[in-house]
DNA sequence: AAGGCCATGTAAGTAGTTACATGATTGA
DNA sequence: TCAATCATGTAACTACTTACATGGCCTT
């Protein structure tokens, strides 16, 4: 379950509202565990009734916006599931799977597929190298500037992985 | 919806039964679509509705093997597929929200579950090129011997983006 | 007062997971 | 004939997606 526990590390880092957690996954976090924002309002709800998180007091109503905190329970839910132990997820990449059909029936149409990926996997690079640029100019300095750095880097690295093997790609079957 | 044509490759390679689709897949089209049993008889059952595939006629009954085979209609839309267009499915790895985490409420038992990883990715590598020494010892010459080779690879690279990722993260936490 | 955006939600559908059920075949 | 295994399924649940609903606030 790690859409819980991506909230609760976002609520740590900075109290929010439904609509800001959001805002920050589309840029952060989701990077690597997307979440819109009906997943968002519903798992603070479970997280409330659950008593790891509270509303910040304030008269309650529809359309007003409620701001939540992590509570103690949370924190250490959290550290608690740090150091659970899960296998990596398996990879589930349709353009593989396309790949491997176009291998039986033809590969109409899959040049112009990979052209596309190559320049989503550029963009996507880019972004991840202007938040590098923003956030560690001068590298790393406490643990937590080097975790949350080698996140970024896992996702640096991915993105040139996609970019160099798509190029390969496209290159062969030109 | 990937899963029904990832079956129809599959099939398409070789008609086969319900359970040998799902032996085929563990350790084949799974490594990039990974599906249960369960999951692959109710595919079957949507197909053969939907006329794309048919079960080579036999008496049925419950408990005895059932052999499908694509239809010509199951090659059109498989090939249709080939050239459509889906953005790369957003990455979703738990291990980076550990870590992500971890940066916040500390990395208490982390270093072990990345170690843990590691073997994980190192065996599925080692697997990968022994299918690959298997498959295509002297290299790809048809297209379709290319785009598979293909596939593999990008397999192959991406173990071993995420082994040296773990091997420096050990390091730089160590 | 009207339109647009902010903010929180509900509802319905699909895909994937986990646990269990049942008939057929085979070997001891 | 009994147990194990082969083979195909059902059922219930969770996670995620897509579409829509509703109230409050701000600006013109």
């Amino acid at each position: 379950m790690s859409l819980p526990h991506a909230i609760l590390t976002a609520l740590l880092e900075k109290p929010s509202s439904g609509l800001e957690l959001t805002r920050r996954f589309d840029k952060s976090i989701g990077y690597f565990w997307p979440a819109t924002h009906q997943q968002i309002y519903r798992e603070l709800g479970r997280l409330e009734s659950a008593g790891l998180i509270a509303a910040v007091p304030q008269p309650p109503s529809r359309g007003r916006r409620k701001e939540y905190e992590v509570l103690a329970a949370g924190t250490a839910e959290l550290r608690d599931w740090v150091g659970e132990s899960q296998d990596p997820r398996p990879i589930r990449e349709p353009l593989m799977l396309r790949m491997r059909a176009a291998a039986v029936v033809g590969s109409r149409g899959l040049r112009e597929e990979l052209a596309r990926h190559l320049a989503v996997h550029r963009a996507q690079l880019a972004e991840y190298r202007s938040i590098e640029e923003r956030d560690f100019p001068d590298g790393a300095g406490s643990e937590a500037e080097r975790l949350q750095r080698l996140v970024l880097r896992a996702g640096t690295e991915l993105e040139s992985f996609w970019i160099a093997w798509l190029t390969g790609a496209i290159d062969e079957l030109g």
